[in-house]
DNA sequence: ACGCGGTATGTTATCGCTAAAAAATTTGAT
DNA sequence: ATCAAATTTTTTAGCGATAACATACCGCGT
């Protein structure tokens, strides 16, 4: 008779059995009803309903996952959420989980593939619906491990190599390619790199091979690079520009490629202040088209890296993947990064 | 005999039955050799783990979680991703949890109580170990839930409010009232204020209440303001200055107060770019601290937020008592957030 | 040989829920 | 009324692990 009115913290945990005994109908129904799966009638809903709010119950998902070997889960695995590309992709990711049943769990790799490797350990440990992970490389036990898991796994931000399962992104090397070919169209021929010393950041790196590629079949080289690792990434590319120009007076750069917007920002910044005329004595560009851009003086140039979209497009393929499970697989989807010349790039000269 | 060795992917999940088959030894004594409890001779351990290491096995949480009542999540609720300041309490939080067996489990609420609700109830079906969740502020069912959910509850960012258990974050009136009296102090006297039109960040508020607080101390007012959502939020500060400015002109401001840095560092550019001495015309400031001010021409005043350590002193807490499951609780951190002058806003005028 | 204090392993009984099958109830056509 | 069909509800068995207890084993002093 007496159930209390939800006021006293319980100290045993409730069950589905508590409902049960306050609403007079047996677990199962009570279970149907919170789930609504399979046919009760009106009266018994509105009873349950009322008993479970009244108790202030919340249904165990562990158990229920036991139980039904259903788990909405889908792990993320990024190796970073410090530097505004990976939240986006998480706000894209969230976006559409969000209209579905399932929860995205994160799991941060600082660039480590050990490190990888252990959180993709815990998180398939929880055996979820299915795995979003950043990036192509892994070390072998990792791809054993995705590979065995048997759930959909979408590998996002490069497709540059051969995925496991599915994969969503944009070719890095073709960015790199693409905006090599941006540069030298312009006419310009003295290019400096500026980036990150990060070695694990395979994307970067296929960015740079690209771009080069494309600058040796011209008849061109990197004329000179500089390279940094953490702090303020503005203020870092302020003062590399400083020095990578500095450097290079008696022969000057005419272009200046920066493995991302921040340091490309920076770099911007100290051109202005310096009255160095831009994009007229020197050209510059960026990687991946965050938002900010749109507030400088100047529009810095750059590739948009897709990120909100290859949240999006890899927890679609999960969601999907989920609702059919006897779906083929194997998806890959090349977003186009676009080329934003902004104010910073001077267009193809006429053709001759 | 034949177990395989690891190359056919199995149609059925593994589970702690096939290791032991496989290992010649019970259930028990592979589990206890995978978490590393109870004694084991070292004989069997090596022939488990090799057994284990083979089938390529992957414990499942899910089971032993509900076997033991033990679940290392650590729920955290926060309402965005996608403006810096999360993504780097969530940092914290990762770089404390790492160290533990804890793990975080991210929902985003969008600034929506009911979203909010929602998602807690989500997160608490799993039986966290913890709670960490943004803000005071949360609907009647949200608090009943979490101060029935006898778990360590962390309220983070803000301490102006009582919180259910713990609280780590700065007064954000107490914030606004330092910045006030800056200013104050600094001899400005007209003063504009710039911020969003969220209605329902209360921190904002808060902040806004304690600056007019001490505004009207000193018998002054905000002379006017300027509201913005959505979009790039560097372009709007540019263009909401403009706009504030120029309503102004035969009564000029001289002080804007922006609610966060972003909007700050826009309005900042814009006055450089129009000639406009900072901080002799016009003094500024914003709030937040984030890391690429110290890139640009001059550095905004702001107030830091401590956003990584809120992050890592809730999940110090959570730790702490996930450890000691009958430590009191209820402790309540309050961070100082420290002014930063910059370059535009100007020191204290030297007592008379 | 006996029994003692260990350590090393195995057994049994849940954990809280859901799938599947069984039972009870209602409906409806004759 | 009557019985088959349809609907609603209950019962029975796990899901894959772990806690707690039970047993087997080992060396050793007497």
């Amino acid at each position: 008779m007496s159930q209390g009115s939800g006021n006293t913290p319980p100290k045993r945990p409730l069950t589905l059995r508590d409902v049960s005994e306050a609403s007079g109908v047996s677990e199962m129904t009570v279970s149907r009803v919170l789930r609504n799966r399979g046919d009760v009638s009106e009266s018994t809903r509105a009873k349950v309903l009322e008993a479970a709010r009244e108790l202030g119950y919340v249904p165990n998902k562990i158990a229920g996952a036991l139980a039904s070997s259903r788990v909405n889960l889908v792990a993320v695995i990024i190796p970073s959420m410090s530097n505004m590309v990976f939240p986006e992709v998480m706000t894209g990711i969230n976006d559409v989980l969000e209209e579905t049943e399932l929860q995205p769990v994160v799991g941060i790799t600082n660039y480590k593939p050990e490190r990888e490797e252990a959180v993709l350990y815990q998180m398939l440990s929880w055996r979820p619906s299915g795995v979003i992970i950043a990036g192509l490389e892994h070390t072998e036990a990792a791809k054993a491990m995705l590979g065995a898991a048997g759930i959909p796994i979408v590998e996002i931000m490069d497709t540059d190599g051969e995925p496991i399962d599915s994969a969503v992104g944009i070719s890095h090397r073709r960015a790199g390619r693409k905006m090599a070919q941006a540069i030298i169209d312009a006419g310009y021929k003295r290019i400096g790199f500026l980036g990150t010393k990060m070695p694990l950041d395979h994307r970067a790196r296929k960015r740079f091979e690209g771009f080069t590629e494309v600058l040796a079949k011209a008849k061109l080289e990197i004329a000179d690079s500089e390279f940094y690792s953490g702090g303020s990434a503005l203020k870092k590319g302020r003062e590399m520009t400083e020095a990578i120009l500095k450097r290079n007076e008696e022969n000057p750069l005419d272009f200046l490629y920066y493995s991302n917007d921040m340091i490309g920002a920076g770099g911007l910044m100290y051109c202005l202040d310096n009255g160095i005329d831009v994009p007229g004595q020197i050209g510059l560009a960026g990687f991946n088209g965050i938002e900010f851009l749109d507030g400088l003086p100047r529009k810095l140039a750059t590739m948009d890296a897709c990120r909100l979209e290859i949240g999006r497009a890899a927890a679609e393929i999960i969601a999907k993947r989920v609702e059919t499970p006897d779906a083929p697989g194997g998806e890959v989807v090349t977003l186009e990064p676009s080329l934003a010349y902004g104010d910073t790039l001077k267009r193809k000269k006429k053709p001759i």
